[in-house]
RNA sequence: GUGGGUGUAGCUCAGCGGUAGAGCACCAGGUUGUGGCCCUGGGGGUCGAGGGUUCAAGCCCCUUCACUCACCCCA
């Protein structure tokens, strides 16, 4: 194919057909259950200031580093697309002051995020979320509780494939002091690291942890654990949200080298990643809680936690289920003219039924009974509604039903044909 | 940002330096105004783009662009 004139953007996708409604049964499924859990959403804007991202995110972070739409013509104050959504919501809360209406404002939001990043299975430069912050509350039951609304979800969605990972980085200053001796640990061996390893050892020495090089897996196998860190009232809360996710029957593994990339995440951390048909980025969703972050943008001293999900990892996911059995509940009919005169008559019929909210396909091109048959076929209409001259002589058109090949005929009138066709419904 | 792979019809892909192909899809016919199957026919391509070698390039060489997978990183 020749390339054409106008191409999309690298990593932004065109979405549409079976694909966006996939997106879309994401979208609404989370709509629908996100509410009985006390959360409300939230819409922020694509374009944030960039020190929003610098100092929530992280300065050191590849995303900040490297991965950042800046805005052209916006030096005095940087601006920014926004690579994720928790540190808008954060400023959002706090400039609407929702923690004064409501200390433990429960929130979700949906969109688009970008980050310039190389493209690759799973990975756009356009991509989308669903996620949800929830304020004001350290205890471990939330963290369960949030855990299970996402499990709860992507039951809901049919999804059987994943797995659940958590992990406990504690405070901020166990996280800094496990950071430290994992270092030393690594130093000991750092002839064998592989050398994006040694490297990462200065900027981000957790991330050795998950590391994929055979041998940096073994030295991971005696590293200690994040776990060892932490301080009594830190590991009980671990373990509380762990009794509590039991209770819940919800399945999860510890893995004491899930590391959160991103630097505003403190005490519970988790993963759920999809184990077939994702490719190198198998993570669908993740989260865990940041009890630093809304002071660290200037707000009180408010513990919170999130997750975010992404749509079209959950999306690809949910192809591979091949449940997809969407069931068309309202009635679908295909006009279908014999000639001209009848067809100007089917206009306005369609626009009449439409009304009903009843599904009216229409070719407004002049073709065959044959050829508007096959259309019929081809968009799945459960009915055709014939009309020719004799039908317009006797006021009477041509029913029938697709599947089952049965045709009868109805009295000519928008009223009647809509009374017929709901009634028909299953 | 770093590597690898791939660019030929709407899609999936064949194509040996010598006239541009198949399957699917699309459109139209197969006796009056009725779909799926079958049969027949038809429309569609600057072979990603630019340059070079050659009597001759989809094929060989160079450049470039795009897509894709992986690394990095992350949802």
């Amino acid at each position: 194919m020749a390339t054409p004139i106008f191409q999309a953007v690298r990593g932004m996708n065109d979405c549409f057909g079976d694909m966006l409604q996939l997106h879309s049964r994401v979208e609404q499924t989370a709509s629908g259950l996100f509410c009985c859990y006390g959360y409300q959403q939230m819409r922020t804007p694509i374009v944030e200031a960039l020190d929003l991202f610098v100092r929530s995110v992280g300065q050191q972070t590849d995303v900040v580093q490297k991965e950042m739409y800046l805005l052209a013509g916006e030096e005095k104050r940087p601006l920014c697309l926004r690579p994720e959504n928790t540190a808008s919501v954060v400023r959002a809360v706090l400039q609407q002051g929702l923690l004064q209406q409501n200390p433990e404002v429960k929130l979700w939001y949906c969109g688009p995020m970008f980050r310039r990043e190389r493209p690759q299975q799973g990975r756009l430069r356009q991509f989308h979320q669903i996620g949800a912050e929830a304020f004001g509350n350290h205890e471990p039951s939330l963290d369960a509780e949030l855990i299970c609304m996402l499990q709860h979800w992507l039951h809901t969605l049919g999804l059987h494939n994943t797995q659940l990972h958590i992990n406990s980085l504690g405070t901020p200053q166990q996280r800094q002091r496990y950071t430290d001796v994992l270092r030393q640990h690594y130093q000991q061996h750092s002839d064998k690291l592989c050398s994006n390893c040694q490297r990462r050892l200065h900027t981000n020495a957790l991330r050795v942890l998950d590391c994929k090089e055979p041998a940096c897996r073994q030295l991971a196998a005696t590293a200690p654990s994040s776990l060892e860190f932490l301080d009594t009232q830190s590991r009980q809360h671990f373990d509380e949200v762990c009794r509590l996710l039991q209770q819940a029957e919800v399945a999860f593994d510890i893995d004491s080298t899930l590391v959160r990339g991103l630097d505003y995440y403190t005490h519970t951390v988790f993963e759920i990643i999809g184990t077939q048909g994702l490719g190198a980025q198998d993570a669908v969703a993740a989260g865990g809680r940041y009890n630093e972050l809304v002071q660290d943008l200037g707000g009180p001293a408010v513990p919170a936690l999130g997750f975010a999900a992404g749509i079209e990892r959950l999306a690809a996911l949910l192809q591979q289920c091949n449940d997809a059995a969407h069931k068309q509940n309202r009635p679908h009919v295909m006009l279908i003219y014999a000639d001209a005169v009848a067809r100007q008559q089917l206009l306005q019929l369609a626009n009449g039924l439409r009304q009903h909210n009843i599904w009216a396909h229409f070719t407004h091109g002049d073709r065959s009974v044959k050829a508007q048959m096959r259309l019929a076929h081809r968009c799945q209409a459960q009915y055709v509604l014939v009309v020719g001259q004799t039908e317009l002589q006797t006021n009477q058109a041509i029913l029938k039903q697709m599947q089952t090949k049965q045709q009868q005929t109805v009295p000519l009138s928008v009223p009647k044909i809509a009374k017929q066709l709901l009634q028909q419904q299953p």
